[in-house]
Formats: C-alpha cells, structure tokens, sequence
RNA sequence: GCUUCCAUAGCUCAGCUGGAUAGAGCAACGCCCUUCUAAGGCGGAGGUCGAAGGUUCGAAUCCUUCUGGGAGCACCA
C-alpha cells in the first residue's frame, strides 16, 4: 500500500545488484510533477564515490529494476532517476486505501504511551487570544499521534498554584471584595457567597495586582504570604482560593469546548501538592539540592555552560556564558513554584502512567523554565533515562504591527470575542447561501478558519494575529476545505451511488491521487515535527486539486456509466480524507455551508 | 553582555535529510455562473531568498562573519 516504500524497493534491489551500497537511497516527491511523480538524486550522490558520471549510472540502475506495470523509470540530466506510477497503480491504490481503517495513513510500528500538558489557562484570569495556541497545538498534536497509532492522554494542566492567586486574593481583599470572609464573625467559610465575585471583577483584579508587584515591595511580600496560606490551605484562604478556581474552571471548559480541544484529566498545578514533599525530599536526599539566599535551589547548568567571562575592567560585574541558573525549587518562605509544581506533577504522572513520552505545549518564552525541569527530573531520576520528555515551544502571538496582539484600545482581547466574531461571520455567509439559525455550524465554520490559520504556521515562529485575516474565509483557509467537503456532499445526495472502484484515466484524476499519496504522507512529517503545518498545506492542496476537477468536469452529468462511478468513488475517497484531516487538526468536518 | 529563535513576492507564509525553472494564499489585473454550492476555477504580473565570504558537480537549505528583529537570562507562570 506504501507506493514510496515499493519504488524504494525496486531501486534498491536495482542498486545491490549492481553491487553498491543502497544506504543513502531516499525517494522523494517530485518537485517537478510534470515530468514525474517521484524522484531521487540517489545516482547523483553516489557516482563520485565510484568515479563513474552520475547520468550513466542512473541508466545503470534502471536497466537493472524489475519490469513492473506499475512503475515507469527514467533516467534524466544531470543525473535524476525519475518515477512515474501508472494510472493502473494508482487506481489500485484508491481501491486499497478506500477499505483501509486508517484510510493508508501510516501506523507508528511500536505504539507509544504519550503524555500531553498543554491549554495551561491561568485560573485567575479569563483566556484571552494569547491563549490560543497552546490548545489548537496542542490538541492537533495529541489527534496526529492517535491517527498514526500511539496512545494518547491529555492533561489540561491549569495554572491554579501559583502567586497569581495570591495576588488575585490580595487584591480583592484590599478592594472589599472579600469583607465577609474577613470580618472576625464568620467560620463557615463554605456557606459564604461569592457570586457576586464575576469574571470581569477578576480581570480587572489580577492585572491591577500583577502590575503592582513589580513596584510595591510590601505588596509582593503579602501577596507571597497569601500564596503560602493556599499552599498550606489556611482558611479562609484556601476556600476564597477553591471558589474563584471553581468559577474560573467552569468558564475555562467552555472556552476549551469551543475550540474543540479536549482533555482526559482537569487537573492543575495545585493536584500535584501531595508529592511536593516527597519531590523535595527526594533531591534532599539525592544531595542534588542546596541552600542559596534562602531558597532550595538544585543546579542544572551543564559542562560548558555557566563559564564566566574574563571582565574588561575591575569594576564590571562578572558575567557567564550560557547562564543556566539553578532551578529554585522552595521560595525563601517556603512556598512553591512553577519549578516545583512541574516537577512533582511529572513524579505524579510517572507514579500513575509511566508514559513513554511527556509533551508540553507552551508559548516559546518558556523554553528555559522546561530545560530547567527536564534535567532536575533527570537528574533526581524522576524521570527515567528512556522517558522522552519534551517542550513544543510556539512563537508568540503578535498583532499586525509585531506586537502582541491587543485591541485599538490597548486592552487584551478576550477569546470568547473572538470567537463571537468568527462566528458572526460565519452566520452572515451561511445567510447568503439560504441557511438560517444554525449557529452550531457557523462556530465550525468560524473556528474552523481561525484554527486552520493557526496551524498552518510553522510552530516555533511567531505569529501575526490578523483579525481581518482570520475572518476571511476565502483561498487557503478551514472553510475552503470544509466548502469541498460541503461540494462532495451535494454531489453525493444527488447521485444514488450504490459503490465502486476508482478508474483513475485523467490528468486531473492523478492529480487528486497524488494528493492524497501526499497527504498520507504528511501526518509523518507533522508527527515527526511537532508541527502541523505540512498536514495543513497537503490538506489544502487535495482540497484544491479536487476543485480543479469539479470546476471542469461536471461528474453529474457524465455519461460513461463505468466512468461517472469511478468519479463518485473518488468524491467519496476525497471526502473521507479530508475529513480525516481536519480531525486530525482538531476542525469540524461541516455537511453544508 | 550571554543564550536562543528568526530574516524568502507589496502583505501573511510554505519550501520535507543540499538537487532540475524558489511555491501558495491575500491584495491588484483579465476571463469563467441557463448545467453537481462562485466561500470556487483558469490566466498572466510580481523575487539580487537580509549582506559578504566559504564548502560542493549543485546552496534559500550546510559552515564563518556581519547587519537587523523577537524572546529569555534565580525566588512570576
């Protein structure tokens, strides 16, 4: 079913008859698919080595394949082995692929055990657009290691431990928001009401606190004492802690559940707080963790890192290449951090899952704090050697001008209005096209687009967030391949197809078939590099090819009774993998728009 | 200063372990709806791949230097 795998093969065969080493054979897409569907620089590479002119020794090798009535070889200038495969191999390949489970999308051949950590929204404060790419990269991720056989959990991971609440308490406090837990009458902390306590109030809280940290050091102090009382769950503290978290989770999960992304485990950082103590214990005991300034701290820098640097003057402070502090896993008053809460929560998942990989998807700015992590995890063998553990860092999201995204009166914008603007758009082009009221449809459509536009970067840039551009749904976009879907459909209620086999016979035809060879083909490459880019791209270009077809071939109205099938047969075919592919990216396939 | 990521068409981006003529989408221009959904199709136009060296039969891709930008650099997450 591996097309590339048997043309690898045959040229392999080929290259050990003539007895040379085949090693560094690769067989690639064709660049120039005019001329051909498959290529390889294979006899360019090796004619040096034997001193022999690189055109003589691809004919060479062709002489010496297999006849086959799949494959055509040739040998071009400079040197190209160039493969055609015949339109009876690739109808058969259709044929093939139409019954297979995976639809030819190839397995993993040892299924792995992999962990995801990603959405990673902060409890004290409503998701914003900046929070958007960890969810859509990382449920696309998690949905492309399913496709290829592995199995998946996914860990939502809330940000609910840290100083933020402590600050986000503080700041009510200060601002009264809290006088009934505080008035010296009440204990019963439980039965106290906080609906009053909105959303908007936290937005406004947590980000008037998290400014003054950084200038009122009396504040910050509190605010570290606040944090340690929810550690500890000193009351009211920890109840005001476990209400707002409650609030703020249920607001979450509508959010996530609007972007389709989905979670095993609603934990957070403060589910790991039962193994802080053995955490700590454990590098305590190990003798990795030593005492500095008051903090526990355990060093991570590597051999050639952390070198200082000969000073110019006396007076020039020194400085270190490559500075890698030590992580510092217990504060100055005993309070915990994101290094600690990160760690015991791998001992934590170890402890219950012992998954063969552990990936997080955050935003590229923490790439240090994970390095730091990963090596105390190793170090402390928390994390056994054989673990993979790995950072998927995604560029920051940016607005037109390079900054981050905010809106035109300098404020955050808050995801749902995002989201509400996709979908309003969404509606007024469905009106257009006669559908009314499905408000359901028009969030696939609208999310489908912004999604798509997210994972058609390549993870690690940054990227610009364009409104405008996230709102059209023209050319390469999720509603262009939800539209051919909707195309496919519309052909298929009318045509009473009953089934049958892909006759590929046109150009148009191989064209599609060759897209889909492709398509299958990228779920590797997006596997392989955490990013889901090339999935995108070959997703958009089946979806294009097929719409080259429909716009000249009118399939309806075909005549050929055994060819009309055929193009229903590959409707269906199409339709199946694109479906697959916006699955895999975490979008709605949509019926109609 | 150090670490790290990046620089490709007017804009936003692809370009898979170096390979044939550097590709899309948007914007702009010209065509195509009495026939399966025009959220579409077709066609031109648009590029000294940040700069300079180097390796190679062959470089957007690898190496060096430089220029310009983002991010991070111990008690935030």
């Amino acid at each position: 079913m591996n097309i590339k795998d048997e043309i690898t093969a045959l040229i392999s065969d080929a290259v050990k008859t003539l007895g040379l080493d085949e090693s560094g054979l690769v067989i690639a897409f064709s660049n120039r698919p005019e001329l051909c569907d498959y290529q390889t620089s294979f006899a360019m590479m090796q004619a040096k080595k034997i001193g022999e002119k690189p055109i003589d020794l691809a004919e060479k090798i062709i002489k010496n394949i297999k006849k086959t009535a799949f494959f055509e070889f040739s040998a071009v200038m400079p040197g190209f082995i160039n493969v055609k495969v015949t339109d009876k191999k690739l109808s058969e390949f259709c044929n093939e692929v139409a019954h297979d489970k995976h639809l030819g999308v190839e397995q993993v051949e040892k299924p792995r055990f992999i962990f995801f950590d990603y959405g990673g929204a902060n409890v004290a404060k409503e998701l914003h657009v900046g929070h958007l790419r960890s969810p859509i990269v990382g449920e696309a991720l998690k949905r492309v290691h399913m496709a290829m056989g592995d199995k998946v959990l996914a860990d939502v991971h809330l940000g609910d431990y840290g100083l933020q609440m402590g600050l986000t308490i503080l700041q009510l406090k200060l601002d009264g928001f809290l006088d009934e837990f505080f008035d010296g009458k009440r204990t019963d902390f439980e039965n106290i009401s906080t609906f009053h306590i909105t959303l908007d109030i936290l937005n406004d809280e947590y980000p008037k606190a998290s400014k003054r940290k950084d200038t009122d050091e009396t504040f910050k102090a509190q605010a570290d004492e606040f944090t340690l009382f929810i550690q500890k769950r000193v009351e009211p503290y920890y109840t005001i802690y476990k209400k707002i978290r409650a609030l703020s989770v249920a607001e979450i999960e509508k959010n996530y559940q609007l972007l389709n992304a989905t979670f095993d485990f609603y934990y957070g950082e403060s589910d790991a707080e039962p193994f802080i103590d053995e955490t700590i214990q454990i590098f305590v005991d190990k003798g990795l963790a030593r005492e500095s300034e008051g903090a526990l701290v355990v060093d991570v820098a590597e051999e050639g890192e952390h070198i200082p640097i000969p000073k110019k003057s006396e007076d020039e402070p020194q400085r270190y290449k490559n500075p890698m502090p030590p992580a510092i896993i217990k504060k100055y008053n005993g309070g915990d951090l994101y290094a600690t809460t990160d760690i015991a929560t791998i001992l934590m998942r170890n402890r219950e899952f012992l998954p063969d990989e552990i990936v997080y998807v955050t935003d590229n700015r923490q790439s240090q704090h994970f390095v730091q992590v990963f090596r105390c995890c190793k170090k402390a063998g928390i994390s056994p050697e054989k673990q993979k553990l790995t950072h998927v860092a995604f560029g920051t999201m940016n607005g037109r001008d390079g900054k981050p995204f905010k809106t035109r009166e300098g404020g955050v914008v808050r995801l749902k209005e995002v989201v509400n603007l996709l979908v309003d758009k969404a509606e007024e082009k469905l009106a257009s096209n006669g559908i009314v009221g499905d408000s359901e449809l028009a969030r696939r459509i609208g999310v489908g687009a912004m999604k798509f536009g997210d994972l058609s970067n390549t993870v690690a840039k940054d990227y610009v967030f364009d409104i405008d551009k996230f709102l059209s749904f023209d050319g390469k976009t999720g509603p262009y391949i939800q539209y051919t879907i909707a195309r496919i459909n519309s052909i298929l209620a009318k045509a009473n197809f009953k089934g049958g086999n892909v006759d590929v016979q046109t150009q148009e035809e191989r064209d599609i078939v060759l897209a889909i060879l492709k398509l299958n083909s990228s779920y590797k490459l997006s596997y392989d590099a955490y990013s889901m880019n090339s999935l995108c791209l070959s997703a958009f270009d089946l979806a294009s090819a097929f719409s080259t077809l429909y716009n000249n071939h009118k399939i309806l109205a075909e005549q050929d009774e055994h060819k009309k099938r055929s193009l229903l047969a590959l409707c269906v075919l199409v339709k199946k993998c694109l479906e697959k592919a916006l699955w895999t990216l975490g979008i709605d396939s949509v019926e109609k728009m």
